[in-house]
RNA sequence: GCCCGAAUAGCUCAGCUGGUUAGAGCACUUGACUGUUAAUCAGGGGGUCGUAGGUUCGAGUCCUACUUCGGGCGCCA
């Protein structure tokens, strides 16, 4: 007997009247006075679930068939067969339904075949992904994940696993999490009373990572193409739908390359993604959109087949000097895009995926390359309709003197940089990359408000349960 | 970190200007009916109205604090 997933079952490569067994978790029952009852069984192997038909001559109809409730478990063992009813190709006539675990108190099991409220999913995080949305998301994770892995190795690039514990303060890219095995009520002090890292677990002070790309770069002037994919941790006290302190970067880094190679590369990336999800997610897909987010398909494919916009940062501030909106924060050459720009470039101005070059070099990191206008940095922000800045990234600070200058302007030692120095020092080439914080992209994908929803178990400020 | 909003049954919500025993749908349960499919119809059980104070003859409703959740902004990916 053939244990085959309900994706198996349901799509139709098995031929008519094979026996098969499958193995799943209920979500409805119902029942017919026919002498039969209806067992829709999910798996996670797609989005729909499949139609099992128990018959009342099973030797456990009453006592187990009859206490099955959604949620509960069960093996089911039958013949697959065109199904009979509506909404679905095949269906399994049981001959053996074994129950593997009931739910001990259905009436406050908390996944039912009715609309729940994101906020309420959240608190039943170990049970969501029973659901249809959470299936859905999961599988769209996982598919965009191997979508990524998918492109960057069809391009030649090597995944480096760079170190989720470090000890440098990477590019001061915001607050980090310490990392010590120092007894808190009990720390060790130096002759000026502070804290004596020497003593703590690697000799020095620790943190959980901010950014693989300090780390990446000096795999990419030896290997070319790489990337580093992993979790990333940021301690900022970010309240909002689009923070984690705890996510997923992917950060691609590229050798004997400039800014414009740079954005080509993300947009063939995105676009890949997309391509990719619209093909081999199309059940999930059309749920999001029938429930979730209308357009989540066609703004897809729009995405797909539109060519990004590329503005120079300088005239994107014209853009917006120039619109009739008005802005809560006026827009002058020297500051930063907020949210309400990026949105009125993309959504309003443009109306399509847009990468903004060049910004002014006194509000981006030390990294980046200087211009040759002294004035603006080689970095590139990918903003896209309805998430804004989805990418950002930039060609790196290639030569010595420059970037030790860079670094004393951003109040940073150099020498403290040594490894980092190097790279400059040995065989220095143009190199540029970005980073795309992937639970943005799977919000933007599957259409979800709230980045929470995007991650098996979220972990922000004030919130770490489960 | 700043500003705003919300909290009523297991879930989703209604409950008006404070006034007897707090309602509906779903879920659960009983029955009817049915190759059903978020099935349908009829009945039933289920709520210290987030917590603690206060105002009042009387508080789910008004006030204060706290807790939790959500939204907007900032920081960013």
């Amino acid at each position: 007997m053939a244990v085959v997933s309900v994706k198996q079952a349901l799509g139709g490569s098995l031929p008519e009247g094979s026996e098969v067994t499958v193995r799943g978790w209920v979500r409805t029952r119902r029942d017919s006075k026919a002498g039969l009852s209806f067992v829709n069984l999910s798996d996670g192997s797609c989005f729909d679930p499949i139609q099992v038909v128990a018959a009342n001559t099973l030797s456990n109809y009453e006592d187990g068939v009859k206490k099955l409730t959604a949620g509960a478990s069960l093996i089911a063992t039958g013949t697959l067969v065109p199904s009979q009813g509506k909404g679905q190709g095949f269906e399994i006539q049981a001959t053996d339904i074994e129950v593997v675990g009931l739910v001990d108190d259905p009436e406050t099991y908390p996944i039912q075949p009715k609309a729940h409220s994101m906020e309420f999913l959240r608190e039943v995080a170990h049970l969501r992904p029973r659901t249809n949305l959470f299936g859905a998301v999961t599988r769209m994770r996982h598919t965009i994940m191997m979508a990524i892995h998918g492109f960057l190795t069809a391009e030649g690039f090597s995944w480096i696993n760079t170190p989720i514990i470090t000890t440098s303060d990477a590019e001061g890219a915001g607050d980090m999490f310490r990392l010590s095995t120092l007894d808190l009520a009990n720390l060790p002090r130096d002759d000026k009373g502070a804290v004596d890292f020497s003593k703590d677990f690697f000799g020095r002070e620790a943190f959980l990572t901010v950014s693989g790309q300090l780390n990446v770069e000096a795999y990419c002037l030896a290997m070319s193409k790489v990337y580093t994919f992993g979790p990333t941790f940021r301690a900022e006290n970010s309240n909002t739908p689009r923070h984690l302190a705890e996510f997923w970067m992917v950060e691609p880094e590229i050798a004997f390359a400039d800014l414009n190679d740079n954005a080509d590369l993300a947009e063939r990336f995105l676009k890949h993604i997309f391509r990719t999800v619209l093909e081999e997610r199309a059940d999930d897909m059309a749920f999001f959109a029938q429930r979730v987010q209308p357009d989540a398909i066609t703004r897809l494919e729009a995405f797909v087949d539109a060519p990004f916009e590329r503005v120079e940062y300088t005239d994107a501030i014209e853009i917006l000097k120039n619109a009739d909106k008005k802005f809560e924060y006026a827009v002058d050459w020297g500051v930063d895009l907020q949210t309400e720009h990026e949105r009125y470039l993309v959504e309003q101005h443009f109306g399509r995926p847009v990468v903004v070059m060049n910004y002014p070099e006194a509000i981006k990191a030390f990294y980046m390359r200087l211009n040759d206008d002294g004035r603006t940095v080689a970095a590139m922000d990918v903003l896209a309709p309805g998430i804004g800045e989805i990418i950002g990234g930039a060609q790196r600070e290639d030569r010595l003197d420059v970037l030790d200058r860079r670094m004393r302007q951003f109040g940073l030692d150099p020498a403290t940089y040594g490894w980092y120095r190097d790279l400059r020092r040995y065989g220095s080439v143009p190199h540029a990359g970005f980073g795309l914080g992937f639970e943005r992209l799977l919000c933007y994908v599957c259409g979800l408000a709230n980045i929470r929803d995007a991650i098996p178990y979220p972990r922000a400020a004030g919130s770490a349960e489960f």
